[in-house]
This record gives structure tokens, C-alpha cells and sequence, in this order.
DNA sequence: CTGAAAGCGCTAACAG
DNA sequence: CTGTTAGCGCTTTCAG
């Protein structure tokens, strides 16, 4: 173990072992027939000169790179930053690097982004979306595999890794139903958002198998605090008789809580709530902790990173829309009716 | 524009536009003396061929690669994303790109990625933290400069970026007593925490220079909501004549808004209230919405990145511990005492 | 079992 | 003004 003054490279490793850096390579990387002492030799050279191999040419002779691209469009990275750690259990945090590129929701960046990506040989592009509206593909259609995550591509030959929201919605009325909620509304975003509308059809579907049927209509609004609130007092002047809502997010789920408090509705003994995105500072920080669809965003992110990999090692291109189930995650919002 | 088969390389370029790579190479870069009749000949070449130079080989040759490494050790993101888009906008997109890599506060994983970072060569490192207290340098002593963000390295010879937490503090309540407040409190984390005493001690300063005091002890609890609720109630128990509270952070902050209400104070206008972090969905979804110090972390971001940049053209290695100041982002929370 | 030599894609002298 | 040449640091045939 050392730090000499430049860089050391092979031919340094090589001359300490007293090989050629032909043989100091083979032994470095286990390929060839060495004798087990050379190796040990190499390897210890090596490690005395605390040799670094360089990646950069390695990568100019193999083509490969083992770094992907992952481009986000959400600042905050609530959607993006699961899918990146997904995404690195895929990939291996000894094998590959990503590249993470936050485009700010703006074309021209991401286009930046791209060429920028293309230029340093990433083997792959992964895209991860901040809503579940079809985005238009990547510009410039890059020569390496691109996998699509969250959002999925407007173009159906792209590959895409997507959440299944409306059988999320299902998981939550399920669950209502099953501990003896019958009076269920729904309260979400807006009515212009895929999520929103997921999340409606799944409600429905669930509550008719149950043979029962939505409290009213759904709420469509905003995903805030604030229209959860709003929703809640107008909810119980509707339909008094509500003994349980979905709610579209955590944040609406957490309005609601409460808003119902303050309309003297206790939860979960009056009203059960569940919300969507299990987001822990929300889901948490509600009254009482809130029960929530958590999206698996970071399973999201583990699929398109094995799905990448798999397209770049059978140097073919990846295709299909996968989905990814959602899993419900109980708190005490949702306690079973003690009736 | 055209996506032809294999790759297109500089030879390909060069052949196109009969002239030999040399002359291509220099065309495309803009060095050498060349007439510009040939210049354009070949850019046109590059363009129909949809030629993209590969900064791999030409990392090989330079020796730079410009890519830095950016690690994070909080996987929400909450601090290290602010500070890797500060430090994007330093590097420049079209310049440098970064590899994220989350240690997720292992210091294995985080051994392993310095280790790849190395290997792939880039410039330069950036370590942003979790928290204030100083971490422990890198270890493996990395040949290429590395700046510490947010928290700030153990070692003072390291360059470190970190935010001036205590005049955030004084910030805040400079604020409160600007706006007609005396009987000011204070709620705030663990006392373990560094974060938590820089801010007792930048409350204690303020108030003395307002020549005022701190009412009762500050209240060292956790950073929770649920704390800043107990202590809200406790609060106004053992000194009913508060008139505002500096919190230690927003989820406190949000916390002591709504015990304060259920003890049957208003605010702001019976109680001021300012909290730490600026974290959009807590301060806004506060009721009311609160004033907050934010940490300027993408400032710390950004210094991060220009102080890695000189360091890494003047060949050096970056030292010295730098320092941002906080900004106060006024919200209804703290509205002027109108009495 | 080991060494020598070619070359990945590009840039930077130096010739012409 | 343009072409030729020699590598950047490494892996990989192919001889020895």
C-alpha cells in the first residue's frame, strides 16, 4: 500500500514484478494460463504500488463503459431517487455507474443531456419520469439501450417499467372492505392526471367485486394538503354516513385526516383512510400514521436496471411494458372496525 | 442526420470529407489553421454521418475525463439533491457530468465507490452529508481533489463547504424581534446534534443583542412533528406568556403549529413561529404556511463545484473551509404582531 | 507459461 | 493549409 507521485500505470506494475505488462494484465484479471507464483507476483506489485486500473482505456478497447445514464425530471426526487437505488442494485454497485442528469423538466436540457451521455459511451439510458403520463421518447434516438421507468414512452416499442396504479387502488378498497368498511369515497388529484384516473377505475373495479359502490362521486382536485382538507369537510356534509376514504396521495390523506378531525370525526374509529405513494415524512408525520399504496418505486428501478442490463449484454434493444405491483403498507389509519 | 450502421468514427469523418483525421480532428475542434471551406466540409461530414466524438478516447489522451463524482449519504435526497443541482449548474451540463453514487451511509459501499470512481478517473469528488457533524475523510486518501458539502471533513486540511447554521439562527430571530416579538422560545432536535446547538447558540446571541433573553431553556427533543407537539403543549404550560417559537426545523416548526392550536393559541397572531429547512411540502403545508431558514444548499452545491473546478484546472487540491449564509423565506407564520 | 506487437478512437506535434 | 506519425493505458492475439 503506497501513494507514489503520479499515476502508476500497468507498465509500472509490470517492471516492479518483473513482467511484461502483457503477463501483468493476464494475472490482474485472472485470464491466461499463469503460474499461481507470477500471479502472486503481479498481484502484489500491484497492490505495493496501489495500482488503479483505468477504466478509460479498458473501456476504449472493450467498448463498454459499465456507467448507464439515468435522466430525472423531478428536482425533488421522490420519484427519481428510489429508482436510481433500484436501479443500482441492478446494476451492481461494483459493475456499473450512473450518470444522473436532472433535465429540470426542460427538452432542451434533456437533449443536452443526451448528447452528453452519447459522447461518454454510456452503455444505456435510463429515463425516470415524475408522472405517469406516456412521455415523448428520448430525441435524437440514441444508439444504446434506453428503458423507460415510471413514466412510460408515448411509443409503444420503447421499454418501459411501469407501476400497476389501478391494481394499487384495488389493494386499498380491498382492505378497506375487508376490515367492515362499507361507506367508501374516493378523493383525488386531478381529474387531467393518468394517476388520478388509475386510481379512480381501480376504486371501482374493487368496490363492485365487493358488490358494494363508491359514496358519491369521485373528488377530483389537487394532490395537496390543503384540497384533502377541503374535500374532508365538504365529504361529511354530503355523505355523513362515510365510514372510509381513499385517498389519492399521502399529502390529500393527510388533509383529509384532518379536516375529519375537525369536522369532530375520529379516525380510524369513525373513518378509515388510506392513501397512495407511502411517502414516510407524510405517511408518518399524519394523525393518526397513515396507511398507504407505496408505488415500489425502487423495485420500478431494480426492473429497468436488470432490463438494461439485459438489453446491453445481448447487445440487442429492450421493448415491452412492464409493470410492477403495488404493495400496501398498514398503519394505524386503517384499523379494522371494532363494531 | 443519419443513424448508419456500426459506429462512425473520426475516420469515417474524415474520409467522407477527404481529408485525413488530423485535419478532421482540428476542423471539428476548432484548433489548428484550416480554411474554412474545409472546416465546413467536414462538419457537414460529421453531421450527415451523425457523428458523435467519443469523450472516452479523447479522456485517454487528455487525461481528464470531465466527470466528478458526486456521493451521497442520505437516500431521500433531502440535502444531497439541492447540492448536486448547485453543483451541476457549477460544472456546467455541457461540461462535466456526474456520477451519483448513494453509500446509503455504509462506509463499505462508500469504500467501493470511491474505489470505482477512481478507476473510472474522474476529476474530481464531491461528499455531500447527511449531517453537520464532521465525517471522516474519505479513506484510501483519493489522488484527485475532494470537497466536502454540508458536512464538513474531520480533517481541517480538506476543503469543505458547509452552511453557517448559527447565523441562520440569528436570522430567524432577528426576524421575530424585528417583528414585535420578546417572549421568544425555542424547540429544536437532539442535543446531540451539532445542527441543534449551532442554533441554540445563534438564538442566544440574537436575543442578546436585542438585549432580550431566551424564555426558559431551550427544548432539546428529537426533529420530529410529534416532538414540536408535546413541546408546543408543554410549552405553553410553563410559560403561558410566549409569543413566539424558533424551531429547530420545519417538521418541529409544523408540530408546535398545531399544538399551539389545540392549547387554543393563534398563529400567528397570538404565537410567531419560524422553522429550519425551507422543505417545501412541510413549511407549505403548515398551517399556517411557516417561515423558515433555508440552508442555501444549493449555494453550497454550487461553491462545492466551482471551488472542485479551480481546484481541479490549477491542478491542485482544494483546502479551506468555506462557508454559506442562510436566506429567511418569510410565510404567514410570522406576520407582525398587529397589537 | 510468458513476451512482443497490434490497436481501441482520438489528439498533437511535426513535416510537407 | 493539410497529411503523417506517435502515442494515451490497456487487452489480446499470436509467437516463442
Amino acid at each position: 500500500m503506497a501513494d507514489r507521485r503520479a499515476r502508476v500505470g500497468i507498465v509500472d506494475v509490470a517492471a516492479r514484478a518483473g513482467v511484461s505488462v502483457g503477463t501483468a494484465s493476464k494475472a490482474l484479471n485472472g485470464r491466461g494460463q499463469l503460474r499461481e507464483e507470477t500471479r502472486a507476483r503481479v498481484r502484489s506489485a500491484a497492490y505495493e504500488l496501489g495500482f488503479i486500473p483505468s477504466a478509460v482505456a479498458a473501456s476504449l478497447l472493450t467498448g463498454r463503459t459499465y456507467t448507464v445514464g439515468l435522466i430525472m425530471t423531478d428536482h425533488h426526487g421522490r420519484f427519481s431517487l428510489p429508482i436510481l437505488h433500484g436501479a443500482e442494485d441492478a446494476l451492481g454497485w461494483d459493475e456499473a455507474l450512473a450518470f444522473v442528469c436532472d433535465t429540470r423538466d426542460d427538452p432542451i436540457r434533456e437533449q443536452h443531456y443526451v448528447r452528453s451521455l452519447m459522447r461518454r459511451r454510456v452503455d444505456g439510458i435510463i429515463v425516470a419520469g415524475r408522472r405517469t403520463e406516456p412521455r415523448p421518447p428520448l430525441s435524437g434516438a440514441p444508439r444504446v439501450p434506453v428503458v423507460y421507468a415510471f413514466a412510460r414512452s408515448a411509443d409503444p416499442a420503447d421499454c418501459s417499467v411501469v407501476v400497476d396504479e389501478e391494481a394499487g387502488a384495488v389493494l386499498a378498497v380491498e382492505h378497506l372492505v375487508r376490515t367492515g368498511r362499507r361507506h367508501i369515497a374516493h378523493v383525488t388529484g386531478p381529474h387531467g392526471h393518468a394517476s388520478a384516473r388509475a386510481r379512480v377505475d381501480g376504486t371501482a373495479r374493487a368496490l363492485r367485486m365487493a358488490g358494494l359502490e363508491l359514496l358519491g362521486d369521485p373528488w377530483y382536485g389537487g394532490w395537496s394538503e390543503v384540497w384533502g382538507r377541503f374535500a374532508a369537510a365538504a365529504l361529511v356534509r354530503a355523505h355523513p354516513e362515510v365510514d372510509a376514504v381513499f385517498c389519492g396521495s399521502d399529502a390529500i390523506g393527510r388533509g383529509v385526516a384532518d379536516g375529519l378531525r375537525e369536522c369532530g370525526r375520529r379516525v380510524p374509529d369513525d373513518v378509515a383512510l388510506v392513501g397512495v405513494d407511502n411517502w414516510q415524512p407524510t405517511a408518518e408525520g399524519c394523525r393518526p400514521p397513515l396507511t398507504s399504496v407505496d408505488l415500489n418505486l425502487q423495485q420500478v428501478g431494480r426492473t429497468a436496471g436488470t432490463l438494461l442490463l439485459e438489453a446491453i449484454q445481448h447487445g440487442g434493444v429492450a421493448t415491452g411494458i412492464h409493470t410492477v405491483p403495488c404493495r400496501l403498507v398498514v398503519r394505524a389509519s386503517s384499523a379494522p372496525l371494532s363494531g
